[in-house]
DNA sequence: CGGATTGTTCTTCC
DNA sequence: CGGAAGAACAATCC
């Protein structure tokens, strides 16, 4: 479940490997997901990489001489970029994985750029509900306004989280996962930052005390920063672009741990459905 | 084999 | 008109 952390792994890997290669030609196995209505292969083929931008957990890949062209990428929940060095994925450990190793393509292999050095980057989605679609100026701008502040910029302001969270009766959980008011949060760090900040998912927004907010605040920047820092999490298909699993995975609380006791206080991890979404919480030290 | 899985968008309702 | 909440989507795992 690739969330902001997730998602900023692939962008730092994968934008040295692709700037200035150019696209020889393109497998498209599943049109539904270059969801474009511009001529896709006419489009990209022949252009040359430049730098990949984020936003949330929205990749936005940019061209060389190309100012009205770009390609949004999202990998909703199980979409991977893969990135084979000449018919080898090297991984950070300095190993090489065979193609046959990782049989790429595979069946879920999706949309596959051949770059004119003979690198290839794959796009697999086990379930078929990523992207990586062709968009224009005006429409990486509007998709781009859509979105709220990060928690991790250094200059996110706890004022304005305090002043948004405090005009909704929303539960909590619920607003932090608004991408239009916070941008990359999903449903591991929601759990993970509330559990940090003692407070309970389905507490009101507009309950939650100037203290509260602040403590929460800066955790949902904290929990992510520390997760970039070791490659993201896995927790189930989420891999980086060597098809290496994040280390995240390791230092999560209460995401998953459902009956085992909390760290904090030893009382037994609960997870129930809210709004439609797995949560988990210490019932006994969140508030 | 029914239910759970999640990010985002769509639909419905008030 | 807008907020709120659930459904839909996809494809697999358990």
């Amino acid at each position: 479940m690739p969330e902001l952390p997730e998602v900023e792994t692939v962008r730092r890997q994968l934008g040295p490997k692709l700037e200035g290669q150019t696209v020889e030609s393109i497998e498209v196995y599943s049109e539904k997901q270059t969801d474009s209505d511009h001529e896709y292969e006419a489009s990209l083929i022949g252009k040359k990489f430049s730098n990949i931008k984020r936003i949330g957990k929205l990749l936005i890949f940019s061209f060389y001489n190309e100012s009205n062209l770009f390609l949004l990428g999202h990998l909703k929940m199980t979409g991977q970029l893969l990135f084979m060095h000449r018919g080898q994925v090297i991984t950070a450990g300095g190993h090489t994985m065979s193609e046959s190793d990782l049989e790429l393509p595979n069946r879920h292999t999706r949309i596959q750029f051949n770059l004119k050095s003979g690198d290839t980057l794959f796009f697999n989605d086990l379930r078929k509900f990523g992207y990586l679609k062709i968009a224009n100026l005006e429409e990486v701008k509007s998709v781009k306004s859509k979105y709220g502040p990060e928690p991790i910029d250094p200059d996110f302001d706890c004022g304005y989280f305090y002043q948004t969270i405090s005009k909704s009766s929303q539960p909590i959980k619920a607003l932090l996962l608004d991408q239009s008011k916070f941008a990359g949060l999903g449903n591991i760090y929601v759990d993970e930052a509330l559990f940090r900040a003692k407070v309970l998912p389905m507490r009101s927004a507009n309950e939650i005390t100037k203290a509260e907010s602040l403590l929460l605040c800066k955790d949902t920047g904290d929990v992510m920063r520390e997760s970039i820092a070791v490659g993201g999490t896995t927790f189930r298909n989420f891999t980086d672009t060597n098809g290496e699993e994040g280390n995240f995975k390791d230092y999560l609380r209460v995401f998953g741990k459902q009956g085992q006791p909390c760290p904090n206080c030893g009382t037994m991890i609960n997870k129930i459905k809210l709004r439609g979404r797995g949560t988990h919480f210490c019932p006994g030290c969140q508030k």
